[in-house]
DNA sequence: CGGATCGTTGATCAACTTCAACGGTCGTGG
DNA sequence: CCACGACCGTTGAAGTTGATCAACGATCCG
């Protein structure tokens, strides 16, 4: 038996998309054809802030985080995407206005990711993508949706212990004061949870 | 000429439909068939806790509100729907399982409502409903993204302020209290919060 | 080695909650 | 039609939550 190939395929979202609606031959061709892959080193942008975000992307493999940064400097993280997860600013991508939004690298990401031009024309070749994608956004609404409820109705410490639950996978690979961006609270007042929750707990 | 019948009329919802995508006649006869109009009383329940959401709701006339009751017994309102709005738990809608929020109405309000095995039937009947379904949740979406930033990132203040210019139709419909479980605070506060503001001003 | 980034801790301050009390308005039943 | 209760908005005092600022040690990477 060979190696898998190095060079980067779409069949992890093939197999996304399957899990979802199955997809008949000629659709997952579509797929091969309209989906490029792309990899993003540490730190670099996906998407700078007043450009038009052009891109819809599905992380294969490593960590992209999307944020605002406000009028006093302070970055505030609205979504992580990890593995199998999307990101884009879906405000962006469909009125095609420029982004009050950035997205960048938390880690050497590679993604596979279809241009606005070629996701309408996904969505003319094959209506099932309408569907699809208009599932995927319910999905994304609803986690969405639960997490302003916490931050609605929960104090900081709930919330964190909350995200350490649901993002078990990824706390360990997040530094704090990613954490703290996300949780809507300051780096220091994290770490002084934390210190709190541990002496609690003992 | 006569008055307009008074029954009610599925006519507003073909008009929106048609500022997103035009319908054809098949369509909008499908539309008709399809959605039920019914009133609610003020106070009545659309979505009581436990339930299932069966419903997709368009708001004629009136005014509901999503909500959460948490453990303390306090209220966070999630959603307001008024004229044009749609309200439904997508979460419970789709997933068929029971609901953690509830709907009711804040004044008497008319609804033109499908059922979910009805949308299954319109999205399957045309196709095109599945774009605009997707559009009309993308959209909500947005909505959604922008509040879970203000909520991070903005003062109560700066979040009513925001309020009261996005939601200045509904402003004067809804009483205090019901402004202050939207924006996550204390009715005390948006008290004071108001009589700061007005001493601010003069 | 040296700078940048990260996590921690303490003191002080600002934002917001809680609780209690009071007056106004509105709708409903007697 | 009035009276009463329910709900609403306001105010004040005291308490809690979380932010800010400053200082320090640890680690990581170029």
């Amino acid at each position: 038996m060979q190696e898998k190939p190095i060079q980067p395929s779409t069949e992890p979202l093939i197999n996304y998309f399957n899990s979802l609606i199955p997809l008949n031959n000629e659709e997952s061709q579509l797929v091969r054809e309209l989906f490029k892959s792309r990899l993003y080193r540490k730190k670099q942008y996906v998407l700078q802030e007043n450009d038009i975000c052009n891109q819809f992307n599905f992380v294969v493999r490593g960590c992209l985080r999307m944020y605002k940064v406000d009028e006093k400097g302070n970055t505030h993280i609205i979504q992580f995407a990890s593995e199998n997860w999307w990101m884009v600013d879906i405000g962006s991508f469909h009125q095609k206005k420029s982004s009050d939004l950035s997205i960048d690298a938390l880690e050497d990401t590679m993604v596979l990711q279809i241009s606005y031009e070629n996701l309408i024309k996904l969505y003319t070749s094959a209506p099932k993508f309408d569907r699809i994608f208009r599932v995927l956004i319910e999905n994304s609404f609803v986690t969405l949706q639960n997490r302003l409820l916490q931050n609605i109705s929960s104090t900081a410490e709930e919330r964190y212990l909350s995200f350490m639950e649901t993002y078990s996978h990824l706390s360990n690979r997040l530094p704090q004061t990613q954490i703290a961006s996300f949780l809507g609270i300051t780096p220091e007042f994290l770490s002084k949870l934390k210190s709190k929750i541990i002496k609690t707990k003992s």
